[in-house]
Formats: C-alpha cells, structure tokens, sequence
DNA sequence: AAGTGGTCTAGACCACGGA
DNA sequence: CCGTGGTCTAGACCACTTC
C-alpha cells in the first residue's frame, strides 16, 4: 500500500517519460521520440536561428531556461555543454553562455586552413574584384540544393598574404538570402562573420574538396605566378546553423609557400 | 594485481575535494589540480596502453570501474563518454563498453580522406615494395622526436584503387618501436590496425599538411602517369593515444580522378 | 557578496540485447 | 529474465568573475 502511494506521489512529481510529458511543448511520443537533451538542443538552435538572442548575446542561466522549458537543470545543461562542443555557444564559468561569434582567432580560424609553410596560421586581407548576379549553372544550383533556375549571386576575390596573392576565390551565394549584399558598398574581409552580422546566417559546417591543379592564364593573371605552376584547388560548400547549404566557394591556392592543414582525432 | 594494488590506495567513500581525496591516487592539489573525471580518463587510457584491455575487449561495467577508481558512477560516466567521443572507446546499449579497433569502416575510414570523384569512400589495397633501416635525416627525427642519429625503418608502398595505382607513400617508423617488423612476413594492408595489434600502438590524431606539387620521373614511374601532372602531396604526423608521434609518411596521390576531403564543424 | 558555470554524487527509470 | 548503457532528476559544493 505504501508503495502504491508512493508510486502515485512520484508520478505527479516529475517522472522519466510520464504521459503527461507528451503534453508539454518538448516531448513527442512514437518513433520520433527524441531524448529531452535533444530536444531542447533544437529548441536553443532554433531560438537562435529566429534571432531570439543574437550571436554574442547571453543566455539566460540554466536554471531560468529549466524552467522555460520545462525540464531539470541537468537536463538543460547537457544540451548546453553538447552546443558548446559543436561551437554553437560558448560557456564562461563565472560569467555566462553566449552565443558563438564568428569572430577572432578562436571561431573564425578553424575554417581558414591554409597556412604559410613554417609559419603561425594567419587571416588573410581579401581584395574583392566583383559581385555579379548570375542563373546558377547545374553544379552550383546543385550544391547550394537551388532549383534549375534560381539566381545567384557571385563574388569574385583575391586574398593576400604578407603583400602577396595566395589565393583566388570565386564565391557563390544563393540571392533569396543574401540580395540585400548587392546594396553594399563595404563588404568586408573576413566574410563568415560578415554573413551572420548581416544575414543572420552563421557558418555552422564545412566540406572541403582538394585537387591539384596547374595554373591556367587566368590564375597567372590573378595571383602572378608562372603559367603551369601547381595550385590547390579547394571546393567548399558551407552550411548554416540549421544544416542547410549556404555558401559554395573555389579556391585557388598558391601552393609553392603553403599549405593545407587538418587535424583529425 | 593492478586492481587490488589500486583498490587499496583508494581512500573511503569520498565527498567532494575533501581533505582526504588528497590522499587519493587519482588527486592532486594545488596547481596541477584536475577533475576527478579527467583523473579517471587519464588513468582508463593509461590501462589501455598498458594492455591492460586490450583493443576490442570489455571493460567492467560503470559501477565495478566507479568502485576501483574510488569515484562515484556518474563521474565514471562522464569520463568514458569522453573517450568515446575521441574514439578511444566504443559504447553499445544492453552490451558494454569496449576499447576502439582500428577495423572496418568505422574506425579506419576517418583517416583515409582520399576519395574517387563522384564516388564513395573504399579503403585503397597496398603493394609493398620495401622494407629498410635508416638513419632519421633532420626533417624525419624532427616529426618523430627522436635523436640525431636514431634509426627509423622505412617502407615504400603504392596503394591500389580499382585495379589503379593512386597512391605512392614513403612511410617512417621509429626503429625503438617497431624493429619487429622487419622480421615481418606479411605486412597487411591496413597498417593502423596492424600497428595496433602487433605494435600495440594505436592512432589517435593526424596532421596532414596538404600541397600540390608536379610530378617527377619517380612519380610516373611510380603511378603510370604523365611527367608534370599535378599531384596531392599530404604529409602526416600520426600521433598514439599517449600523444607521441609514432608514424611520418609522405603520401603522392593523384588528382585526376581522386579528391582529399575533409569536413569541419 | 552574489551569480554564474563546473564538478560530483545519488538514485530513479527506460531501452536494448542476450540468455 | 537480467545486465548493460542511456536518460533524467535533485541537490550539494567548488571556482571563477564582477560588483
């Protein structure tokens, strides 16, 4: 009889997967079942992305957004700390949990692999030559997942190192999200943190190609180099927050002082 | 013998950084100060290089590995998620928890990022050319951390993609580690998983520095292809579970029909 | 001193896989 | 059926930062 009793107590109290959980905004039930951690990882990711807090911006503690979400502060701290991992936000004991900012050495760096040989990594300055629109071709149509005839919009760069061209790059990005860059009069260097300054579109992902390549004239044009030389030659597409294609980039990279760096473990 | 041994420096039921923990092996004060679950990371990689599991062997479940380590089962699961997350273990439901084996496509393919155009990953076959003894030159004893004049031993290979040679790779190994495998009759295909059976070495981080680079006459003697042709240069440090480096390798790999691919988050 | 995230523990129940 | 890891909760204390 007791035990009865105290099965119903805890029932009301707060159990692991009551049916009354399937009432709350969090939980589904059937084979899309999600974890909560989960859950409230693509509710804090969704918040995001609809610009509730802004890259940079604080979160409220663990306990508040527990109670917002209606699950247990350990809970909303697993999802947390699994954000944190996947750079997404970044905790300061002491201080808070912040949106990510595409910004600095620590965020940005990681996507800029190319590294002057015996050298510390470093963000090239980009001079940018144009920004045209054009009708994606079926190659880029198909990387940024755009339909047969979508617009698109295509800057064309060159980056420098210590006073020297390293690298062309020719940029595509899809026009229903990024028309209002036409306007723009300054584009700035470093485009990543210009995306979700300006877009709202952070860099979340990227997969990176790599072939060599000889130099045509149009490389010895761009990056004074002997016709024939060998380049690196990364595609790139990148995706956003929410896992959708966002950027697709060619870059061509003098390889003679440089190198591509990854690391793996 | 190392359980028991370990069971009696653990002191009693312990809250947390009490005094007493101090006197815990797995505590230290003062500076070098780190978490308990850490502690317990540390010392779970420590008994794998140890052989104390060996590669694809059960650990005791959380509860008999909390009680060895004098820490609760919370914090025993903290630190082997940790190592999951690392690959250094492999965790399965209803079933326990195992350490990593460098086999099949799971744990083997993240170091083989050479792909065929349009195709999906296939891990390559080699053909063994050579086997020497060497004195390190400069460059090799630098990415080994050896001495000046330690030997390595040095094997020659060309790796085989749908009946094509795509891969000639010169491969450095410390002679102090792996003499034994001069005596060796059969070298597999899959060296990782080699060196982790018979070597007891198993890898846990890659560099690869990437640069194009011409073919020479070795090149095209090497892969049947044209003299000048643009070729991947990828030059690897392998570093152990213990963060020592154990392998160098330069690997010459055609482009034509092949991309390195790599993707980040 | 107050507030934040970080660490640690304890205990409950669930889902999976094998006997 | 049992044992495993997976999820969730609750509550304690520690360490860092700012005021």
């Amino acid at each position: 009889m007791q035990l009865i009793l105290l099965l119903s107590f805890v029932s009301t109290n707060l159990p692991y997967m009551n049916e009354n959980r399937f009432d709350n905004k969090l939980s589904r039930p059937g084979l899309a079942f999600q974890p909560l951690y989960k859950q409230v990882e693509e509710q804090v990711t969704q918040l995001i992305v609809e610009q509730r807090w802004k890259p940079g911006e604080m979160l409220p503690n663990e306990f508040q957004l527990a109670s917002e979400f209606g699950v247990s502060q350990g809970t909303v701290r697993k999802a947390l700390n699994s954000l944190t991992s996947s750079k997404v936000l970044t905790r300061r004991q002491g201080i808070g949990t912040f949106v990510s900012e595409h910004t600095g050495h620590h965020g940005l760096y990681r996507f800029y692999p190319l590294i002057g040989d015996g050298k510390n990594p470093e963000l090239p300055k980009a001079e940018l030559l144009s920004i045209t629109t054009e009708t994606a071709s079926k190659k880029v149509a198909e990387a940024l997942a755009l339909k047969a005839k979508d617009k698109v919009i295509v800057l064309i760069r060159r980056r420098i190192l210590e006073d020297e061209f390293c690298i062309a790059e020719t940029i595509y990005l899809p026009y229903k999200w990024f028309k209002a860059l036409l306007d723009e009069k300054d584009v700035p260097h470093t485009l990543y943190h210009f995306y979700q300054t300006n877009f709202n579109l952070t860099v979340h992902t990227i997969r990176d190609s790599i072939k060599a390549e000889l130099a045509t004239q149009n490389d010895v044009d761009m990056l004074n180099i002997g016709l024939g030389e060998p380049l690196l030659e990364v595609t790139r597409i990148a995706q956003s927050l929410n896992d959708k294609p966002m950027e697709y980039r060619i870059s061509r990279c003098r390889s003679d002082k440089y190198h591509y760096l990854v690391e793996l473990n």
